[in-house]
DNA sequence: TCCAAATATATCGTGATACGATAGAAAATT
DNA sequence: AATTTTCTATCGTATCACGATATATTTGGA
């Protein structure tokens, strides 16, 4: 039952730091974002929602399915985003169920600011972050060869 | 002014990509973890401490600054991780304001399966996750070479 | 020594987030 | 035409994180 050995206090260790690295992305990304006036969920939602590919119908459940979230919560991220001027709603023409999202030029005013300060961060601290990955990477290509 | 430049159509999609991919880990995460009757936040925890540096005390400040959390959120992921039964509170002997924080067998034992999912998991998403950070460094490059 | 400042933890109230359960409208299917 | 499916929305609940505030202990100066 090899798949049951614990794991040794190295790989624990390389497995946190990777976790770490994820958060510390993750807490800039926070800050920076309500800096801007936003939630950082509510940025994720702009971000993707710009990032569609352009074939893409941008509805609410598209964009739920992007975000790995369920529709409902993608339409409250939405209600929130409304509120504050950065996305708005266009009921469906084709099929009237629908509903299909875009940014206000207020909504893509914030989301350029973050993407140029959140590439900027990522030129900091993105080889950081491969290194911890590829630390655990390693340690279980060794574990598995054992 | 070139700091203000709009970003192009790709590396928004670049960066959309590679927050997607950290969102699809973390979503495994969650769910994983709610499987074995915990959040994701208290797993972090319960790794963050079984990951510290030997010579590092568990308190609970040091935990919320390794979680990048306030001390009273900390405290409060405690509460539900010491409800569940997974850590125990240990008041501090030499300075008795401190508490420190150590994993029960229970918790333990769900660290060590959570630990073993997650390395397989990143054996299979972790290289799409470093092509997408790669994307998106190789199009900062590109930017700031040009 | 004694007392103010700093440190560590805890509590309370609030807002954002995500969920399950449920509902209603429109489209698709039978 | 009636049923089922799809899409969006609403409601109630739990977790999480925060600011403001409180309490206990330690530290550092007067």
């Amino acid at each position: 039952m090899e798949a049951d050995n614990d794991l040794s206090y190295d790989q624990y260790r390389d497995l946190a730091e990777f976790r770490r690295q994820i958060r510390q992305f993750l807490y800039f990304s926070e800050v920076t974002a309500k800096e801007h006036g936003i939630e950082a969920q509510q940025h994720q939602l702009l971000l993707a929602v710009h990032g569609l590919p352009e074939e893409t119908k941008p509805t609410i459940r598209e964009i739920a399915s992007r975000l790995f979230i369920q529709h409902h919560s993608a339409v409250e991220l939405i209600d929130r985003l409304e509120k504050a001027g950065a996305i708005a709603r266009h009921p469906g023409t084709q099929d009237k169920r629908e509903v299909w999202v875009r940014l206000t030029p207020a909504g893509r005013a914030i989301l350029r600011k973050l993407a140029l300060t959140h590439r900027t961060e990522l030129e900091r601290s993105g080889p950081e972050l491969a290194k911890a990955l590829n630390s655990v990477l390693r340690q279980s290509r060794r574990t598995a060869a054992s």
